[in-house]
DNA sequence: CGATTCGTTCATTTTTTCTTGAACAAACTG
DNA sequence: CAGTTTGTTCAAGAAAAAATGAACGAATCG
């Protein structure tokens, strides 16, 4: 991030006279990258949409490549996640047959793609392996061991339960 | 994972000398590598807490390095995460020195300690970048563009908001 | 006391994840 | 069409994260 800084008073060593970003742009798209670290994202795709989200126009990938000075593949590969999750749209530009993207901007539906992207899939693979699991335990010897095991391997399937109504609960907050 | 599965038929109050683990043993902690795995936590912390959840009596850092082939260092590094988050708490055993743990298992609980530990610090850093940001945006030049940047620095504090709000609501939700 | 056990720390090694860039295919262009 | 532009893919390299294990201090034991 630091390689991006554009300081209008800084040393002539430091100004990058090609696709500069301003203090704000860098400012806005260090948050990104910090988000999207948290939740387990490649610090590229925060960079992407952080430069989409602070640009008024469309931006083509090469665009993105030149600004962000990161590799042609790392862009692409970066716009098919955030398509996937709906956090950028591609839109028609005249007279110009390159893509051209937008960032969505709305909250819920950021939320969402992520939720459907990433976080569904995950869950449903734990569920799969909890429900063999619950066949495990049944199996499991007598005794108190047995059931503790038992008892305990019930709890995850109300924690996964739980889990699972969360979700569309926390749509409805983000309305 | 695979190296621990051990004699699936075993019965599970007999004591193991190999340390090897059950098949229903080895399916609680790979369910819970995954999860932790979802939310940016080491596997061995995973392992670890699957582990504790699967075993009925309080367990020790050396039974931990035994039954799972783990370093002292790792286990004793888990561990540490593991009491901070509240997902393990240590218990005393009469005449045995060593420290002894078992798992903590209100999802409520679980939960709160996560947040404390890993979401609201990073959501407070985020938060103090973000009003950094506004002042910037604040001096940005008029015009379309700097009026875009300055909806869009207020648009992600409303989005700051809306996630502070969450996070006691979601506690709630888990009663 | 010295010896031993217990648990932590941290420099190093290992593993995992991310990024790069060159090769490629598809879609245009003149 | 042959040449160009546009964007994707994927093997290989770079970077980041996690695990290891040796060294250490503190507590306990004989």
């Amino acid at each position: 991030m630091d390689s991006l800084l554009a300081n209008s008073n800084a040393p002539l060593s430091e100004i990058r006279p090609e696709g500069g970003l301003s203090a704000l742009e860098v400012g806005i798209i260090d948050l990104f990258v910090g988000a999207v670290k948290m939740i387990g994202i490649p610090k590229s795709v925060g960079e992407i949409y952080g430069l989409l989200y602070a640009t008024a126009t469309p931006v083509t990938l090469d665009t993105i490549v030149r600004r962000l000075s990161m590799s042609k593949g790392s862009a692409s590969q970066g716009l098919k996640v955030l398509k996937a999750i709906g956090a950028v749209t591609s839109v028609y530009v005249s007279g110009d047959r390159r893509d051209h993207f937008v960032a969505e901007i709305e909250l819920k539906r950021l939320v969402a793609g992520f939720m459907r992207e990433e976080i569904k899939p995950r869950l449903e693979s734990g569920e799969q392996k909890l429900s063999r699991l619950s066949d495990l335990a049944a199996q499991a010897p007598e005794g108190p061991e047995g059931e503790l095991l038992r008892y305990r391997v019930s709890k995850l399937g109300q924690w996964s339960t739980r889990g699972r109504e969360m979700i569309p609960l926390m749509g409805g907050l983000l309305e």
